[in-house]
DNA sequence: AAATTATGCGAGTGTTTCCTCATATTTCCC
DNA sequence: GGGAAATATGAGGAAACACTCGCATAATTT
């Protein structure tokens, strides 16, 4: 049985700065509750209640509870994928090792930009039907790497497919990424994990392709 | 606040054949109904329902839903742990190269236990306070990978210190074996992306250590 | 300043869910 | 076979929840 459509379309624009302001609270507080209660114990009373808000009011933006939840992956989606993009299509990345260093920086940022927030999402997102969307957000991010790949392709080794290496460098990066800022919070720990980073990758990309 | 500490023990252990059979009924029933519904959706009376128990005898052997998800999650990483142990204690393992062919193998195969549920109890596993018995999973997962890299610590790359490259390694492989299994169905392309990890890992390990 | 539109409110409704408990059935053991 | 212990049952109490609706207040327009 596939999960039922839920409609997670908003259902009325904001039009006066006092209704956006309550949007934006009630996003705000949506992401609070979901750090603080996980997905489960995220009721529409306690995110109208933190966001200083009615329920009426809640209901006059979002349809229900899993429309909130849909508007704060987009938010948080879009902002991933900026980072990423500033820091690949930026002068940067002009040389491969250059690029790769932006690249592994790029990746812990967006770990940073809100963590317990990222992670929570990352966790619920399949529950919420715009998990769709979400893996756009990570085909993107591939796209984005396999452009920069391409772009660099002379310094790759023999055998090297840009599209596999970019699926590949994207998984571990965000991986070991989320596992440096969540397992690792001292910087210098964090640091030394960016090292490895870039051994790892920069090994992949250059060294012995040996199947 | 942190999350209220919900018990997850056991009520009452089963003693004879029969209720071993409803116990094990249950287990079976949560992770279907898991996999079905997600978290949200599974609910205590479904769970008996799928079981073809009734709810009292649900919560005869279980104080609350969280517990049957415990117990799953328990089991499931008794069974991850099994498969990694023995592709590293193995003859298999030998030498650092034959090691990292069972490495691999067994990271994608400890996705295939199970997929499906695999997938469910990952996402919802910060949920059920045995979290902590989850990362100990984890870090005895790395444990073993370390003290595999210990074994052959000449073969490594100067600079490389096996507790920080075990970390390295296990983050990877694991994200890379999920998105393999779970991306990527056709056997053809699991093997591609099964020999991009064998470069990935092998280059890491033995290539020049650049910080 | 009146009319109109937008926004805000929160008690209340109907449903869902967790979990208990009194009772019935099965198994064990002497 | 009979008494005790283990196991199974499911109706129902209590609580939590999503969501509505009629009305109050504020902003905007004319």
């Amino acid at each position: 049985m596939p999960p039922s459509p839920i409609p997670t379309e908003p259902r009325k624009q904001p039009r006066q700065a006092r209704s956006r302001a309550t949007v934006e609270a009630l996003l705000e507080a949506t992401a609070q509750v979901l750090v603080a209660h996980d997905y489960k114990g995220s009721t529409t009373a306690r995110i109208a209640e933190r966001a200083g808000v009615s329920i009426g009011s809640l209901y006059q933006y979002f349809p229900n509870l899993e429309s909130l939840v849909a508007a704060l992956v987009d938010r948080h989606a879009q902002g991933l994928l900026k980072v990423m993009d500033r820091a690949l299509e930026g002068d940067e990345a002009a040389s491969l090792k250059d690029g790769l260093r932006a690249l592994i920086h790029a990746g812990l940022d967006m770990q940073r930009l809100d963590p317990a927030l990222h992670r929570v999402l990352m966790e619920q997102l399949p529950n919420v039907d715009r998990l769709r969307r979400a893996r756009d957000t990570s085909r993107r991010l591939t796209g984005l790497i396999e452009a920069f790949l391409c772009r660099h392709a002379s310094q790759l080794a023999a055998g090297r497919e840009p599209a596999l290496a970019a699926v590949v460098v994207e998984t571990s990066l965000e991986a070991v990424a989320h596992r440096a800022v969540s397992d690792y919070p001292s910087a210098p720990e964090q640091q030394r994990l960016q090292d490895e980073l870039y051994d790892l990758l920069l090994n992949y990309l250059t060294g012995p392709s040996i199947g």
